[in-house]
Formats: structure tokens, sequence, C-alpha cells
DNA sequence: GCAAAAGTGTTCGGCGTACACCCATGC
DNA sequence: GCATGGGTGTACGCCGAACACTTTTGC
């Protein structure tokens, strides 16, 4: 740490805060057409009853990206995929002694790969991003944030890795990039799109399903 | 804060970490057509001796960009400028018992609005920002990102407004980008480039100066 | 009139966007 | 043979990039 002054002694003379650190990760998906996120229903005070964004403290010893992977592997049981820092956060609980600083993340899941944890206090639960309940503390903004966050990444990353199984139809990654731009695109320009970039791969493989041609599979290319 | 276990027994109870929090400003200016940045030479333990960006601990009280507001008047005098947000780091500084936590800013500044704190230890000084000294801790990662995301933000946003005075030339607005690109640009597709985007508004006023044709002065549209 | 910097226009290629038909398969 | 989704091509407008000359001023 670059800080001028940094024993806890030091610390303590000037009047610094030695808040509470947590990390709260926004877990998107994208299932049955819609741009969805896990939140968690409060079983205590504060705000109990209502929704939040996954989170908690960091452990000893541990890292911030290391406690993001932790929360996510425990609300989903999913690791090794797309997490991102988005962006921290000062004054998410107005009610902590000592101040309380909220580093946020965000990450995407495949749906088919999640495991929900099955508890039956702080229940997760995905809600659609459009029609969310009501959220505890200011955890409305750390939504929007990530929203958009998420929009930007699509456009020059291949984050939506993430979203999908490792091979997929071009229709399939097409909805999925449908749902989180909240729109729908035309096929052949979105085709072209996504081929330019190198995003993704042919495969030779296809997937036949129902009386019709058979789609071809692609998988993503080396993650950017 | 969305935290599911959150008072500080609790915490302690779990084995969590409550480490010191810091503040750290990069900031940037563009002075002789260089893009600089301003270091401190460290005056104490650890690494004393080295270069490292400027911060300190959170005051009691303070939210985050107020730590972030104060530690740029502080060292520069200025303020009402661009600063944002950058990244939070939870390893800069490897010697706290606690751990650290970093979150880092990035600021623009005007060099004409800059006088430099005058203290004879933690001394400031601008510092090309390809020609920097060794830095302490993990300091040039920091450096690195900052960079990116000011290429980035120009790109983009009006944020140079914060790097020149009320009224400027068109050839020195070019010279701010032609300094952070790292490139030199021609003169009227940058000037295209930059009308179109509606980030200057052209004033009716001019500026003579030598034996030659005087340039018309421009403004900074609304901040975006 | 000449030195110095300010200011301007055109061409070309690529890309985003709009838009409609043929193809392969199962039944 | 027909229903179903898969897969493709073209035209147009905008924008980024490359490139050179005229204008205004001071001396």
């Amino acid at each position: 740490m670059t800080t001028e002054t940094r024993s806890g002694a030091v610390n303590q003379a000037l009047g610094t805060r030695r808040p509470t650190v947590a990390v709260l990760v926004v877990i998107f998906t994208v299932y049955e057409g819609a741009l969805q996120v896990l939140l968690i229903e409060r079983s205590a005070a504060p705000a109990e009853g209502q929704w939040a964004i996954p989170g908690g403290a960091l452990h000893h010893g541990e890292t911030l990206e290391q406690a993001a992977v932790r929360k996510l592997a425990e609300e989903t049981g999913v690791t090794d995929v797309f997490l991102e820092q988005l962006y921290t956060f000062g004054d998410l609980d107005p009610d902590a002694p000592d101040g309380s600083v909220g580093v946020t993340w965000f990450a995407l899941v495949d749906p088919e790969r999640v495991r929900l944890a099955d508890r039956s206090a702080w229940r997760p639960q995905w809600w659609r991003l459009d029609a969310t309940p009501p959220l505890a503390f200011d955890n409305q903004r750390v939504l929007d944030e990530a929203r958009q966050r998420l929009i930007n990444k699509l456009e020059y990353t291949t984050a939506a890795y993430s979203l999908l199984p490792p091979r997929f139809t071009m229709r399939e990654l097409q909805e999925v990039y449908e749902a989180i731009r909240g729109r729908p695109l035309d096929k052949r320009n979105f085709r072209r799109w996504m081929l330019k970039r190198d995003f993704i791969t042919a495969t030779n493989e296809q997937r036949k399903e129902g009386r019709h041609r058979p789609a071809g599979l692609y998988r993503f290319a080396e993650r950017s």
C-alpha cells in the first residue's frame, strides 16, 4: 500500500477509519430469453425480508478476488467463469458503525451449470433483471452499473462464453445478445458481426433437432 | 452493505478480516507535450526512497470519494476536476498485518492550475509517464491500468476538459490527445472528429500570438 | 512579400443497417 | 410436399484514414 501513514497506531492517532470490507457479486445469467440476476432474501436485520445482492465479509488471508470466487461458488456451485470487478462503494450500508466498503464484482454463468445453494434462510433465487423486487440498501444502483458494464463488455470481449455451453448454435448466441441488449437483432448482420470479431470459431459439428435443417455448432475462441 | 454477516462480533467469530482501507489517486497532466503523472518520494519505511502514487488512509466519517478529493487537493491544490474510480486492489501492500485494500482513483488536472505541495519529505514531483522511476509495491500495475482507462475515456467522454483551461485552441486540444495516445494525429481529421462528437463548442473569440493567423478559441460542452 | 501557423475538401475502403429468399431436414 | 428453422447477398450511408493547399497575420 502506498499510504503515507500506515501502521495501525498512527492511523488511530489521525482518526482514520477501519471499516468492514465486504465483497458483493452480481451474478447474471440468460435464461428463458431474459437476462436474470441472482438475489438473496435477507433473513435477518438489517433489511430483513428484502432482497439483496449476494455478498459477505472477507475471510482472513483471502484476496478480494478469492472472496468473490468463493461467494460465487457458494451460491451457484460454479467456478472458472467470467468474473470481473465492477466498482467499490463506500456507503452501501449507512448503519455500519465504522463504515463499510463494498467491493462489487459481476459474474456470468451458464444456467445449465448452476446448482443454487439450497438453504431455508438466505435463499437465492433468479429474478428477471427487468422485474426485480425492491432491494435492500442501495443495491439497485449496483445492478444498474452492472447491467451497463455487461452490455459494454459484450461489444468488445468474448465474455459471453460464460453464458453458454462449450458448443452452441448461432441462434443461441444471438438470443443471449438479444436478451442483454434488450432488443431483437438481424440474423444476417449478427452473424457477420460476430464472425468478423473472431470471438467464435465454427466447428464442423452440427446439431439436429426437429424437422428442419441442422444448425452448425460454434465454440468461443480464446478469451479476450 | 449487503453482507449476510455483519456485526463486528460475528465477523471476528468467522475469522473475517478488517483490513486498512486506503485511497490512492493517480494524478495525470499533459505538460510539455507529454503525459505526466504525479509521484511522491517515500521518506519512511516501507519502501523508503522509492516513488509511489499519492495516497492515504480514509479519515473518520469520510466517503471514498471525499478521501480522493481531499488527497488530490492536498497534493495539487486543485478541486472540481475529472476524478473517477479506477480499481480496487486487495494486495498492494503485502506487509500490512491485517491486509490492506487500496481503492485507486485517477484524476486529470490542468498544469496551469496546479500548485504542488511544498514539503521537504514526501515531496511530490511530476514524471513523464514514459520515464517513471522504479515504483514502490505494485504501483506500476496501477499506472498501467490508469493509462489504458485514460486513453479509453478520451474516446467517448469530455474528460479532457480537465486538462485544459476554459478556453483553448484546436491545436492545444490536439496536442493533449496526441500526448495521451502517444502518436501524431491529422489536423483535419482530428477537427472533424472532435466537432462531430459535440464535446466542444466554438466561441467567437480568437487568440493572436506571433506573426500568423489567429486561432479560434473553443470551450468544452457539458460534461459527459 | 515572406514566414508561420490556422484553416479547409476530397477520395476511398470498411462497416453498420436494412431487407427477402433459398436450403436441408423430418414427417 | 410441406412445415420448420438454418443459412446467405446486396445496396446504401456514414465514418475513419490518407493526403496538400489556401488564408490570415506580423514583421
